[in-house]
RNA sequence: GGAGACGUGGCCGAGUCAGGUUGAAGGCGCUUCCCUGCUAAGGAAGUAACGGUGGAAGCCGUUCGUGGGUUCAAAUCCCACCGUCUCCGCCA
């Protein structure tokens, strides 16, 4: 949620940012004036309260004094008062169910040094790292699926029987690659985040303060029966994690990670850009999170980013950096890069983790706050939101496909990364 | 799933079954100051969040799990929801 009291202060600074994304301001304008009404509505109700609460006070006193026969024309003022309080509490009350329902729907502003462009094709390549489209052997342009099938270490065809398409289902060594690249994807960030293991089904509230709801319900799937969601990525509750919360600031940044599976619809998306793992209804992703003063954002967000990319790096996969330009940002983000490792036998660059600051936009929603430390008790005593910081420390899919495809030999075995033997019980192949 | 109990400030804990200077006794913790030749002990004051207004001190409003209702007035009465605990049942 972007910061209402920016909005009213500075509309076009915040009308510009929008506009960077190719959205609409109507609706900034709107919650513009309706906040405006809304407040003014809101100085009469605090006079009138106050009113009421004067003549209840003195109906208080009376009584105590044992005046009960004179507080009959007090309480006939009070409760005209009270009627037309309630008649205008409704009105305040729509306004303020309206500012929310659009603020709801308004996503970051983008960062100042956020890259302009119009779409995707916009984004800034900032690095690219063993990639050498000349280099790869016939073997390596074999996509991971047919690698899968003739190695039988991944069932497209049951999983797809049990769930429908877009479903995995690993088998023998593939199930276990899985699972290693997990323990791989936690063990190295062992150092300095806590790792978490949270409910994956949680609240529409919880959906909501990641910004996944409400303007992308088609992308969630829902349990009717309890109203429940299952989680799209760990970000969702480890955001919810200190929801409500207010935290010193000695004790920020705070660093999570958190292993579980993901569970996104993927409406309306198949066809090649979708064969085997490129893209799936559920998955499993180390997450990596940060919570952190505004000062320290920059940092926490360049450590996650370097996190994830050296764990690629480290699986001897060829990959890139994408600086995302406004247009391609996600709801809640201010600034995102976008790793994507090679998978030759597809030949696509697969995006493997997106590394994203939304600065106060989720801690807005969630309402997480911390306590500066004082210098001086006059100064910097006021609460104020944190940012918030996420990327994907490895997401198992993806990985597992480039990296099935990049190190499959002649032999029809798959070579496996040095970084990942002692997760495979010292395997050095697959196959 | 069935039955019952409970939810108060950073924490503990009064107040709820007699609704009225109770934003909330008391204690702990924390902060500042004083005293004591340093560590112990003692004394004084302060110590929630959010919104509004003001240069500031302050003033006004809201919040006693959440949301509604009753009332001139609700932490206190009523309803719904959320959560916690206990017993029974079931279960990996």
């Amino acid at each position: 949620m972007i910061d209402l009291h920016l909005l009213r202060t500075q509309p076009d600074t915040v009308k510009a940012a929008i506009a960077r994304r190719g959205e609409s301001t109507t609706a900034l304008d709107e919650t513009i004036s309706c906040d405006r009404q809304h407040r003014q509505i809101l100085g009469k109700i605090n006079e009138m309260r106050s009113e009421i609460n004067r003549i209840s006070a003195s109906v208080g006193s009376l009584h105590r004094d044992g005046r009960h026969n004179e507080t009959a024309e007090l309480k006939a003022r009070s409760r005209e008062l009270g009627n037309r309080l309630t008649e205008i509490t409704a009105e305040a009350d729509e306004l303020a169910a309206q500012i929310s329902r659009t603020l709801l729907k308004i996503p970051n502003l983008p960062a100042d040094d956020c890259p302009s462009g119009a779409s995707a094709d916009d984004n800034v390549v900032t690095k690219v790292v063993g990639y050498d489209t000349d280099s790869y052997t016939e073997c390596q342009r074999m996509p991971h699926w047919e690698i899968g099938e003739a190695l039988g270490i991944l069932d497209m065809n049951r999983a797809a029987r049990m769930s429908g398409s877009m479903f995995a289902m690993y088998r023998g060594e593939g199930a276990r690659l899985a699972r290693a690249l997990i323990e791989y994807g936690l063990d190295r960030n062992r150092d300095l985040y806590e790792e978490i293991r949270p409910p994956t089904l949680v609240r529409t509230e919880v959906m909501t303060s990641t910004g996944h709801l409400p303007k992308f319900v088609d992308d969630a799937y829902h349990i009717e029966r309890d109203n429940l969601w299952p989680i799209p990525t760990a970000e969702v509750p480890l955001t919810s994690l200190l929801s409500g919360e207010i935290v010193d600031e000695a004790d920020l940044p705070v660093r999570l990670m958190a292993h579980t599976s993901c569970f996104r619809r993927e409406a309306g998306s198949a066809g090649s850009k979708t064969r085997g793992l490129l893209r799936v209804h559920e998955f499993d992703k180390v997450e990596l999170y940060g919570f952190c003063t505004p000062a320290q954002a920059a940092d926490i967000h360049a450590e996650i980013l370097g996190r994830a990319e050296q764990a690629i790096a480290d699986l001897g996969l060829a990959y890139r950096i994408l600086d995302l330009c406004d247009a391609d940002l996600g709801e809640a983000s201010a600034r995102t890069f976008d790793i994507e490792a090679y998978a030759p036998g597809a030949d696509q660059w697969l995006e493997v983790s997106s590394v994203s600051w939304c600065r106060a936009y989720q801690a807005r929603r969630a309402n997480i706050r911390y306590r500066p430390r004082s210098t001086r008790p006059t100064e910097g005593k006021r609460t104020q939101m944190v940012h918030t910081l996420n990327g994907s420390g490895l997401a198992v899919p993806r990985v597992w496909a480039a990296l099935v495809e990049t190190h499959h030999q002649p032999d029809g075995r798959i070579a496996v990364p040095e970084a990942l033997q002692p997760y495979m019980g010292g395997a050095t192949a697959i196959g």
